[in-house]
DNA sequence: ATAGATAGACTAGTATACAAGTAGACCAGC
DNA sequence: GCTGGTCTACTTGTATACTAGTCTATCTAT
């Protein structure tokens, strides 16, 4: 498992959380793996508590199970919530992007300009992690523009079934397809077109091709 | 506050997160009263590990403020989180029901079917308590019905929101229009007519008139 | 009288201890 | 060899102890 450092006024237990996250997401931990609250303390340099409040948060996300007296495991991919999620999010996304063209503050049009000038930028350099993060940042500002900040952060739980095998995609976030369509995006708001927009959000969806049946065949171990 | 009994294989968290919730939801616990881990622990008969996990997940959920070292709070209504619950719902409930109309089994079907015929039959008993709860319960079939059951239940806890204010409202889900909805939206579902049944959530959802001036006159303290 | 220091009683965050239950290794008896 | 019981070493669930920070009331010094 890949640590990290622990955040100057994080507590405890959102530096658990965070981590445990990421390495589900990014498949570090992969799929079926047993997770020992011990153990991860341990390895957290922190005590069982605030390890075991993280671990009860993914649970809740669904992407841990947790059993009783027996064990807690790193949920196997659910194509079933895999396509839940998405569905979701397509649902979430265009309603909100619609609203953006419509509300969208200038300083926050300003910046995800700055967001998507940076994705160009590191685009060039090829540096997938800081544009993987920029991708997420360009998610969240629509919705900030939408003023639905909350409606994110309460998705974005559910969407980490869909980040895990976003992480299994072949078609990466390095992707230049992806950034032009953030750009497209963009101008879509500032111009206030909403068809446009809803029809750039479906269309950027459907670029994450999920082909469940290779994934499978590749990594059969990793799904229900 | 109204407390209640610990179902059979429940554990102390889920016992406390679900009383808590029932009370902040039902305003028995009022919005800026102070909670203490302690106190809840001790008048639940457990201690305080599962009553702050409880508190954890209503803090995150956004109806329980906690200020480290300071206190914690039952969060104040703030109207833009109802109103963000209430778009949320909105856009979730439109594009589940519309599924719902293309692909409802039969065997959920029937449940929907017994779920409307207990409403009317409540009805006239005016068993408000009773109606609440079937109410909750014929929405979440709907998702059932079209298979986004987590859907629901990721949702739900943004609801809290929306729900908080609903005890507030001066429409009660006693209300015969209330019912006669449901029993319309079922009707569509099973002739399968998208869009009557869309249009049906949109008018069932805007009968929940949130007089917010009224409210915040009647109840000031309860606000942000 | 007023401003500041201080002590005590709270709080939530974290650590640790204990309880209850599961799974698997091991061994006895057949 | 196989079956069944038992013991051990784990697991999570819960309880309790400790840490550190905040607020308030009181007391002191000016």
């Amino acid at each position: 498992m890949h640590t990290s450092e622990r955040l100057p006024r994080e507590t405890a237990r959102d530096f658990a959380f965070r981590v445990l996250r990421d390495n589900i997401v990014s498949l570090d931990l992969k799929p079926g793996t047993l997770i020992s609250e011990n153990e991860i303390a341990m390895e957290f340099g922190v005590s069982r508590t605030p390890v075991r409040e993280a671990i009860i948060d993914l649970a809740k996300a669904g992407i841990i199970e947790i059993l009783p007296q027996r064990g807690s495991y790193v949920s196997l991919i659910d194509p079933s919530m895999v396509e839940e999620s998405r569905f979701v999010r397509k649902i979430l996304d265009k309603a909100v992007i619609e609203l953006a063209c419509e509300i969208a503050p200038k300083d926050v049009i300003d910046e995800i300009e700055e967001n998507v000038h940076l994705q160009e930028f590191y685009l060039e350099k090829e540096d997938a992690d800081r544009i993987y993060m920029l991708d997420n940042q360009f998610h969240y500002l629509i919705y900030k523009a939408a003023g639905k900040e909350t409606t994110y952060d309460m998705s974005s739980t559910m969407m980490l079934h869909f980040d895990r095998v976003r992480t299994l995609s072949v078609e990466t976030v390095k992707d230049l397809k992806i950034v032009k369509d953030h750009r497209e995006m963009l101008e879509a708001i500032k111009a206030g077109d909403k068809e446009t927009a809803v029809f750039l959000v479906e269309k950027h969806l459907g670029r994450y091709k999920l082909d469940e049946a290779q994934m499978k065949q590749e990594h059969p171990e990793y799904f229900k």
